[in-house]
DNA sequence: GTTTGCTTTTATGCATACAAAAAACCGGGA
DNA sequence: TCCCGGTTTTTTGTATGCATAAAAGCAAAC
């Protein structure tokens, strides 16, 4: 069972990745709390958690929104930029085939919503594929890691996958390191994944520019 | 002002990672609650830091003790292997004047005590050193990764630095890490570090093997 | 007109009350 | 003795109350 708290959680950390909620905006505990129909406490509990994400920031007037910046893409793109190979090659090495199925399942998912064009699926999509691979590296240091990196880059990414031509070599390269996975070359599903994630980066800073 | 809830994680993490609580031990809001004097609302959102930090993990019966085991050091190792150059090179090219005189006195400090051979103030110091370059490294997701794996090293690196070789040696790269950083010299910086971790990795290790 | 000091408002931190879900317990019947 | 039914206990999730700290507003004095 998801709890409220967790509910908002997400609520709260979409609507202020993907703008909803504009930089410098005050949230305070006791508006959120009329606004969503829900007392303090999970309201709390859920910018508790965005604080530590340093997402919002405490004001004495309330929690400041604070979102991300171009600098923190650029940075957190370096960051996966060198530990995404390493989950890829970790889930090569570990993956069962209950995992690798999974990740096939996530891969057909994909593929189905780049045919049919849906840049909203795809991204979500996109994003699944990634997780998955999080979850079946095995290490929930790994996992805790690349997690929330991935959440804050959502906005962009669902701005890269929204050209067609990137959409279908980011479909190509999930493709390529679901085989490598599959066949447990560990070596060669981080080579892979260092690539995609270094595309990955190139169009998500060529089009954060262009804002 | 820290908040009581602040205290109570702090504690907590502490006493799991250091052996306190043992494995499998389970934990109540209530039980805590009259253990510590505080009502369950601060011990609540402590307990929910833990879980994200997978150092607890719910049952029914309460939340049960998890702590890190040996292929959890290994993966975090392997992490910070990866990304603490970067973050020395980041501090190199981005810290001001006052950032390096901060990073410069924790150094001093480490000093003092390695002199004194005081296992836990080194430990601290040590630590410190560390965490200064997260802070100075320009990078919330850095700093927002690198210091939850640091902190649960906590216990080993404890037992690494209790022998003086180790203690002198891991000064001494520290010393050659400051003085890349206080010369803007990124490329070294990140050398420097990775070949420290690095050790710091062996020393760990080599030690948690013998447990 | 400005400043100082008091009052009011606002927002959070902690405590506590209540409800629901799940586990443990217990007693009677086969 | 074992199992099955309902009851009690345990534990959490959410709501709410209360205290405190800080900011804003306001009025009087200079």
């Amino acid at each position: 069972m998801i709890s409220i708290a967790d509910q908002v959680f997400e609520e709260l950390e979409r609507d202020i990745l993907s703008g909803v909620y504009e930089r410098d905006e005050i949230l305070t505990e006791m508006k959120l709390s009329e606004q969503l129909h829900v007392s303090r406490t999970p309201i709390r509990e859920a910018l508790r958690r965005l604080e530590q994400e340093h997402i919002i920031e405490p004001t004495s007037k309330g929690m400041k929104v604070v979102g991300i910046n171009r600098e923190d893409i650029s940075d957190i793109c370096e960051i996966r930029l060198r530990l995404e190979g390493l989950a890829a090659r970790w889930a090569a090495e570990r993956a069962n085939e209950a995992g690798i199925r999974s990740l096939r399942e996530t891969l057909d998912l994909q593929e189905f919503y780049t045919q049919k064009q849906d840049p909203d699926s795809i991204k979500n999509a996109d994003s699944q594929f990634h997780q998955t691979i999080y979850a079946l590296c095995g290490s929930h240091s790994m996992q805790d890691t690349l997690e929330p990196l991935h959440r804050k880059l959502l906005k962009y990414r669902r701005v890269s996958v929204s050209t067609q031509s990137r959409a279908q070599k980011s479909l190509d390269e999930h493709r390529a390191i679901y085989e490598a996975i599959a066949a447990h070359d560990g070596e060669k599903a981080e080579k892979l994944t260092i690539a995609h994630v270094q595309n990955a980066r190139d169009s998500i800073l060529k089009r954060v520019i262009m804002q």
